[in-house]
DNA sequence: CATATAATATATCATATTGATATATTGAAG
DNA sequence: CTTCAATATATCAATATGATATATTATATG
């Protein structure tokens, strides 16, 4: 055990919701996810064609309806293995943040530059803060229409709080950037 | 341009505050680093020899002193492609904390699960928050010593205010959770 | 009504990275 | 004088990214 493969788990955690296509799963990552949990066309439809193979999905064909769509829904099997890897502790939680790299290396750059870094940093969160809190509203909302608006709610709000904070961080370096200029 | 592996440019932006050997990376990034990059063995040994390879860095052998220790140090070269890297706007910014995913999840698993999740999450914060205190009382104090200290200090106090923020995260989370058994 | 554009949809692949493991030396503790 | 932890380099299968190709359908615009 302990050997799955992240990108399994997140689909079959997406689909143990609703049934989707690829496609509507790389959205749902780059949407409801994308503040904790990335991925790429580039393992989603492998990983599909896999958990099929698996018998842990199983595809239909919704040509029916319209043009080659793949419509993805999770089994019985799949539902016991995406419950056996949620069992399990969390074994990697990890940032990855290009800006803190580049800022920590800030002595090789000078201030002007670590600055630019920061501001492009801070639009960037206030861009997206507004989803995470039109999300909550709504999540808020129809906070008992499902048990998992529940657990979106939590993770919608990791994300809220950490933004804010982020942009304190951003006034608070930026300040101490500047004042070192003056 | 805009090409340019990660783990190459991390590990010339290390070398840009002093000589290192892989094992000495390897430190550095699973300390200073670890809350906002990591990489690992099989990433830093093949790109050192490659900056080599390539004339940004330089491969000296410290079996002089003792053992097979292999150090290296930055080139004017390799200064420059790190300069401009550094001037190109950060490229991506990622979280990918599997505790958050397991809990997005958490309809499938249950309340008892999912707080043993945070719980853990919390714990681990906890145990790594101090070093991050340390680090900062340190930094603050020889604030003038260097200029990569004070970016150093930026990143530091990062990872300060989002650690503060995830464990405020974690009380409300479990008191949510808990607040629906009773 | 024609057509340009955006969104939907699947797919592939070279390149990058992880995670696990193997091997050996050195320093410190008991 | 031996065991244990830390230092040190290295490799590799498995995994994931990022970029790109291709085609269809819906929508907007002159």
């Amino acid at each position: 055990m302990a050997n799955e493969k992240k990108i399994d788990c997140v689909i079959l955690g997406l689909l143990s919701h609703e049934e989707l296509t690829g496609y509507e799963i790389k959205k749902r990552m780059d949407t409801a996810l994308s503040y904790f949990w990335n991925a790429s066309y580039g393992s989603i439809y492998p990983a599909l064609s896999d958990l099929v193979d698996r018998g842990l999905a199983v595809r239909r064909d919704g040509a029916a309806s319209r043009r080659n769509k793949l419509i993805y829904t999770i089994t019985e099997d799949g539902r016991n293995y995406l419950k056996n890897w949620l069992a399990q502790p969390a074994s990697k939680d990890e940032l990855r943040y290009e800006t803190l790299l580049k800022l920590f290396f800030g002595a090789e750059q000078g201030e002007e530059q670590a600055l630019s870094h920061i501001e492009a940093f801070e639009a960037k969160i206030k861009k997206e803060l507004p989803y995470l809190l039109s999300a909550e509203q709504i999540l808020k909302e129809h906070q008992n229409d499902a048990d998992a608006h529940k657990y979106y709610l939590l993770t919608v709000s990791f994300g809220i709080k950490t933004y804010h904070t982020y942009l304190e961080w951003c006034a608070e370096a930026k300040q101490l950037l500047s004042a070192r200029r003056g």
